[in-house]
DNA sequence: TAAAAGTCTTAAACTAGTTCATTTTTTTTC
DNA sequence: GAAAAAAAATGAACTAGTTTAAGACTTTTA
């Protein structure tokens, strides 16, 4: 069959990992909802109880916290094929500390606390797709959780560009010092000894 | 049934996030290797091809990587109750970077790669069982992946205390410098100061 | 149980990163 | 396309955390 572009890019998301009939296909990409965010608005904010987890099928968001002095520190930066949102909210029902904020205009596929538990129960094949999506990003996330403590400014700035070179063009370096998690005057920098040696 | 204490242990461990039956758990169990550590003795060790995940019946232990200049960062300590491993080198084969040495004579049940594919195969529930275990495990590496870069290192010692009450008390001074990000010398200033205070 | 090895404390000199203030450059908005 | 707003660059004074070194205390080992 044929697919919009952005179910072609949800449904490869997920062949990663498992295989869906015809059928199967159709009634996930049901249980979506598409959205669509300007550049700068709000996909959450701080208090929001979290209704949806998103995957994004264009365009950038950033996800942040605030600290006690409005200092912004931004966990992840979420582009195409990303799947983003607050697990910890979303799971709880509790209200979520973090914002997330489109910085170009984007659009993303929802799915909803109540279709996301559905979907276990209409095709359990995904609880194996969501056991092997977290697996692998908790591989991520535990190199990452050293990165703050064991490598300086400079060489996280480094992996950084390294790891995700699309994305460092498209985003500010005053939001890349907010993941780096320093000053964006420290930022500027850093980056211009980088670009000089 | 009556099962031996470890037995007890891990099946309660499971029966957070899944029902089984008693031929089921038979089953489960007759997968697992029993492992013994003493204290100073390694689990595993970089270079090694990791063969097992691990979860502690008794004892402490640290997981940790060395940097370039052979300074110890210390990602976990698992104690009873815990899982341990390296899922990155268990999934790809690829030889890992961690050791994991026990702190304190350990016990613990191990389960090979091999199995830990039956297994889904053998009780598909277990699908479910990681897939809630790493959805949790996330959340709060998510959460421990901000902490170093946003929070000063009195503020993680702080932040540790009282999370891991109990750990606190069974490790050295210098492996908790090791987890915080910190020099031995730092984290005595910052203990003596929280105390006094 | 004595010696050796490892851990903890303290202090002084140092470095990575912050803060604050100002100017220049780029982007947004009407 | 001009004015306003936001981002980036630069520099000087500051602070959190490191390094090195030395002595006191604790644990391990023979």
């Amino acid at each position: 069959m044929n697919y919009k572009e952005s179910h072609t890019l949800i449904l490869n998301n997920i062949a990663r990992f498992i295989d869906l009939t015809e059928l199967e296909k159709q009634k996930y990409l049901s249980l979506l909802t598409e959205i669509e965010v300007k550049k700068k608005t709000f996909l959450m904010q701080a208090g929001d109880i979290t209704k949806y987890e998103y995957f994004i099928t264009k365009g950038c968001l950033k996800v942040y916290t605030l600290d006690e002095d409005g200092a912004p520190h931004i966990s992840m930066f979420a582009v195409e094929d990303y799947w983003a949102g607050d697990m910890a909210s979303f799971m709880t029902k509790e209200p979520t500390r973090y914002f997330i904020q489109a910085t170009e205009d984007s659009e993303l596929l929802g799915i909803s606390r109540a279709n996301y538990e559905l979907i276990f129960q209409e095709i359990p094949k995904f609880e194996r797709f969501y056991r092997m999506l977290y697996q692998r990003s908790l591989v991520s996330y535990i190199r990452r959780s050293n990165y703050g403590i064991s490598l300086t400014a400079e060489e996280r700035y480094i992996a950084f560009k390294k790891k995700y070179p699309k994305i460092v063009n498209r985003i500010t370096q005053k939001d890349l010092a907010g993941y780096i998690g320093i000053t964006p005057e420290f930022m500027s920098k850093i980056i211009s000894k980088v670009n000089r040696m």
